[in-house]
DNA sequence: CATGCGTGGTA
DNA sequence: TTACCAAGCAT
């Protein structure tokens, strides 16, 4: 990420934040976890589930998740065999254990609310740089930070002049977005949330729309005419069809389903390669979502 | 610091 | 159709 020193504006900071606040406010989309009488626990959950996967996909299961876990404490009740199953397909099964066991952790050391320091937050399963300080920041108004690969793109492109972010750098990602934070807690708030917003709807990855861009006129990336990425490509992500992530979910899916010991018969339906059956068994059981027991395989219930 | 980890939408 | 991308995290 290019230092603020190369940009021309002497003040960016203040006129993007001021920019990017006065459109969120009448921009931002209602999502349910950004209701003013929502809990911290509601936003947490939303945290989890964000994590690598789209609003649309998310608000549904979000809403199912809090009629029927409206605390940690009600989580921390059920075996995590439920949590994955209300997963369901939202992807990466592995954010359904650790938001149990980030209840658990809720209940057990601090009385079942979520807390507030940032630090406590860190110490929590499943929660790093991003969540923690979301929480804090959405949850309970605390001043941070809060840098998702939406605001790392922002910030590239407005402040650093290029396409695209490059590879994650957490310390440099929090300090580029400190610079830009404003002083005021609620409009710090307002605009961790609005450059979000911001790069999932309008500065996008693949087609932004410049047009309707309510920061144009202070993009340093707009100003040098939209030169091309030039930096290093993030890795290519594997083929999905065929590999043993593939066998991964379908794997989950017999387990979620079955509410009973699934047999290595029934698994080697499912995925046919013995090789790449076994992989996938064996990492499942290697991250705590499937154990093995009497009669083949099953979901933890405990 | 690079990888592996699900699933589905979009160009 | 294929490839990219998505409110990251743990190891």
């Amino acid at each position: 990420m290019p230092t603020l020193a190369t940009h021309a504006d002497p003040a960016p900071s203040r006129s993007i934040a001021e920019a990017v606040n006065r459109w969120f406010a009448g921009a931002a989309r209602p999502l349910p976890w950004r209701a003013a009488d929502v809990s911290p626990w509601a936003v947490l959950v939303s945290e989890f589930m964000l994590q690598q996967t789209q609003v649309a996909r998310v608000q549904p299961r979000w809403e199912e998740w809090m009629r029927r876990w409206p605390t940690p404490a009600d989580l921390a009740a059920a075996p995590p065999s439920e949590a994955v199953r209300m997963w369901d397909r939202l992807g990466y099964p592995r954010r359904a254990l650790w938001l149990h066991r980030a209840a658990t952790e809720i209940v057990e050391r601090h009385g079942g609310a979520v807390p507030r320091d940032l630090d406590a937050l860190l110490a929590l399963q499943g929660v790093g740089p991003y969540t923690a300080r979301a929480i804090a920041a959405f949850a309970f108004g605390e001043r941070h930070p809060v840098v998702d690969t939406n605001t790392r793109r922002v910030i590239a492109r407005a402040v650093g002049g290029v396409a695209e972010a490059g590879p994650p750098a957490t310390a440099r990602d929090l300090d580029a977005m400190s610079s830009l934070l404003p002083d005021d807690a609620a409009a710090a708030r307002a605009f961790n949330a609005g450059a979000m917003e911001l790069g999932a709807t309008v500065c996008t990855a693949r087609s932004p729309r410049c047009d309707d861009c309510p920061i144009a006129t202070h993009c340093a990336w707009r100003a040098a005419g939209y030169p091309e990425y030039d930096g290093p490509r993030r890795a290519r992500q594997a083929r999905f069809e065929g590999s043993d992530r593939e066998a991964r979910g379908l794997v989950m899916r017999e387990l979620r389903a079955a509410h009973r010991p699934v047999a290595p018969r029934e698994l080697a339906d499912v995925v046919a390669e013995p090789g790449r059956l076994a992989r996938a068994v064996d990492g499942l059981v290697a991250d705590g979502l499937a154990v093995r027991v009497e009669g083949g395989l099953a979901l933890p219930e405990a």
